[in-house]
DNA sequence: TCCTAAGCGAGACGGTACGTCTTGTCTTCCA
DNA sequence: TGGAAGACAAGACGTACCGTCTCGCTTAGGA
């Protein structure tokens, strides 16, 4: 109907959203305030208000789109050959958007988004591994995915905030190996 | 020299963390104001401030006696049987205080406590399995602390936000045996 | 030239004008909004501001026409008998067109417009009693028509809003008699 | 109780107070800020609004004061010799406070302060010309008094902005002639 | 008959002020 | 003399309007 306020709008977005991120990277998702990002973006106050609920709902939904990238990569991989191969497409989107992964995982990142993806993973997994593994004891399984899920978002913290230079396969490799050994296992042996 | 004065200290310090608490239990860390505070604990804003310098501070004041406890509780344990072991005494501290690991790790609770809890257990993970396993490559030492600390906070806020129920013993048992050997090796055995 | 053009034009500013008076009936003229006339109009905003500067001046677009007419009727008035004698149009006017000055002078009305009204009879009454009285003193002059000029606008706020059904030609008499002979004279007069 | 936080108190409102009073003289009530008042009073936003409920409630608020002095004055007055003796003191009084009379009243004024000393002009008014003339004709009060108070408040308004060097005297002795004689005698006799 | 300029509705946008909320500091009073 | 009470400055928040603007649609007058 009108695709050029369409255009309009999508580049609204996109400023606030590239603002809010170069902002958290530069002085942490809790010290930016809203004044700021419409400072960086060159974007009026009721625009932002008419366009996102508040600087939680900007971060969120440069999620989303995220998130819908990554569940298509992660559902037309082949998931053959491990118990985590589905997860591998995630280490490496993570590694195509480190900046966006940091601003949102790292250190100085928002714990809305930390929980936004924790969320996430949850529902992914704990399906993933109950038909995987025919697990029937729901708590069980619960308990497993609260502690994989976690792990697994703190390596990532840990990955993209001290050694941003690894590379996914790498990365990945090293979970996997973790997660389906364990730590002795995954300690002792040689790499 | 004024012990009656220190006992008052003593007090008005009680009462505010225990207001804290409460309020944490109620509605969230993010959602309690230090005015909430102050009018649960009926304590004056000024004398507030003269203990503590904000609301993170008075939680973590919290946090320094149970760490100091628990610190004492985790080296005086025999540490023989599994590599786990010295963990034990964690997960029954929670147990006798869910209250408050709850308000401090649950879903409610304070990132800041958070972060002061994947500290002091990073460092004492890192030590542990250091020496214990004798270690070298720093990095992957790293790796897995982040991986195993994380987890094992995701399962404990797991555990007292739906399940509080469960003994510190069969919590344990479970995270030892995820963490040593493994996730399909936990999910496929019978307990 | 483009006289279909201007027929639009001129429907578009009479919607403006109407809404305007409506909506100042309704809820008084500071709680008007732009975008409240042009829901009422159904105009777009665009629209709207390519013909007024603003709300004040969509108003006064108003007062304009009634003031055209007004000097017209006043200038063909005999003007003999008495002093007050041409602002008997003034009061004939404002009773022809009660809603208009209603919402312009009423409690409801516009600062704007009652400035304009003030300035307008200002010059008129300044004008006429100069010449009609050959006052030279020019000091006086103002302070009377200061004075003259605000009594008289008080007065028809009085009667617009308090006694609207009273006639022209009542408060017209009285007027003059209050102007004229002064308070006591008129309040201890029988009717 | 606490005759010192009091004393606090009235420092802020009466800074608060005379800092409106100077930017209503500088640019007129409607361009001033809140901000401009905070500003120039060094007082923070919060306290302001702890104080008062906005811009329009601080002027009214210097206003009651005022008022209140006068009706002190006004009756206190030996009310002999003539109909609007009464009013001598509201003379004297914007007399010595021109700088506040002209901030509430003159050109650059607030509309809310000239409507609270409307409203209160109109009840004293009112009263005194309804016992001292023995009126029983309410409509007639009332027309009479609406003329009356708005003609006494366009001279207010004329004498501050116009001619501040008048004399109280000498602008009530023409007032007094104006409104009982009647504007012919009054132009057309000597001063 | 086409076509081109104007009038128009829709609504995105930058900007400004508002009134609210919370924080941490500071001052005063009282026990 | 230390703690309670609470005034205060600072500043972010989300809301409400404003006046400007860009965009297409419609429509009428001249080609």
């Amino acid at each position: 109907m009108a695709p050029n306020a369409d255009r309009r709008v999508r580049r609204t977005r996109s400023l606030l959203r590239a603002a809010l991120i170069d902002l958290i990277l530069e002085r942490g998702y809790d010290r930016v305030t809203v004044q700021d990002i419409l400072d960086r973006a060159d974007v009026g106050r009721s625009t932002f208000y008419s366009h996102f609920q508040g600087k939680d709902q900007l971060l969120l939904s440069g999620m989303d789109e995220l998130s819908a990238t990554l569940h298509d990569r992660m559902s037309t991989e082949p998931d053959t050959s491990s118990l985590m191969t589905p997860l591998r497409p995630l280490f490496e989107h993570a590694a195509d958007n480190r900046r966006l992964f940091s601003a949102l995982l790292g250190r100085r990142g928002a714990n809305v988004a930390l929980r936004a993806g924790r969320r996430m993973l949850t529902n992914v997994l704990a399906t993933h591994l109950r038909t995987r593994l025919n697990v029937e004891d729901q708590q069980r399984l619960d308990l497993t995915v609260a502690f994989l899920v976690n792990g697994l978002l703190g390596l990532f913290t840990w990955w993209l905030d001290t050694q941003p230079h690894l590379t996914a396969d790498r990365v990945y490799a090293d979970f996997e190996h973790l997660a389906t050994q364990g730590i002795s296992a995954f300690l002792t042996t040689d790499s």
